[in-house]
DNA sequence: GCCGTTTTTGATAATGATTATCATTATAAT
DNA sequence: ATTATAATGATAATCATTATCAAAAACGGC
């Protein structure tokens, strides 16, 4: 039977409460502060099982390790191919709509259960845009 | 200046013919057959800057490995959560339109400058769908 | 509250993928 | 052919993540 854990609670309570996406080793650090004692095996297992139990999701990066993300409203990642950043992207009701009925009608096409999808932009964030123009 | 290199070319020759969407490890295997003296080292090498050119993309996995792409025409992905093969989803014109309009607007919104869209689908594919109904 | 059972933790070793190093080899320009 | 530069391949190094396991914490019954 699960058992209820102060570390658990912490991480899934941190990971909510924060509008950024950080790797593992980023939410441990910050942690560390309120809890010395925590261990990063603990923080890695306890994202593992969020993720599972669909109550945070795992972000992929392209330049760097896994980030985390426990904002639960609909949104889509934007990662700056620059400093890494990700910003979070809110569909309106009518996008929303638009891509559900996108991805249901291809994944009846592929023959295969369609449970989530995933939108990823990438390309430059404002403050990078703006440090490129100052460069050149 | 850029030199021309055998392994480069079959490199990307290789991923441009085939149709799945290998890890490094595995063409790395493929192509040592045709090129027994060829290194893991030279793999990566090549695919992060046919990456870079823009000739292939890197598609990230979220039960393995990266994965390396050559298919040009415009797709996205879906990954099975079961068996982690890739499908490729080929979008009709006007899903195209849609999809990019809906990006477009968006990136504006961020105030950045978007480059490219991933869309990632998951889920179970067909096999492992049924699989799965013959167990349970 | 105390006891036995099961789960979770935290330190650290192990793993796996990818990148860095560097001497050697291949390519291209003169 | 000579020389300069870039690419290769073997392997060491790195980095993120997972596995191991003894100790600590949580739960349930008494």
């Amino acid at each position: 039977m699960k058992k209820y854990s102060k570390q658990r609670e912490i991480i899934l309570e941190s990971l909510k409460s924060r509008k950024d996406h950080p790797t593992a080793e980023k939410l441990f650090m910050d942690l560390k502060k309120q809890m010395p004692e925590l261990g990063i095996a603990t923080v890695y297992r306890n994202l593992t099982e969020l993720c599972e139990e669909g109550l945070i999701i795992k972000v992929k990066s392209r330049t760097g390790p896994d980030r985390y993300d426990g904002n639960e409203l609909p949104h889509i990642h934007f990662e700056c191919k620059k400093c890494g950043d990700f910003i979070d992207i809110y569909l309106t009701e009518t996008q929303i709509k638009q891509m559900y009925s996108i991805m249901k009608k291809l994944s009846g096409e592929v023959e295969a259960e369609y449970e989530n999808s995933e939108i990823y932009l990438t390309g430059l964030c404002k403050r990078c845009k703006n440090i490129v123009k100052k460069v050149v």
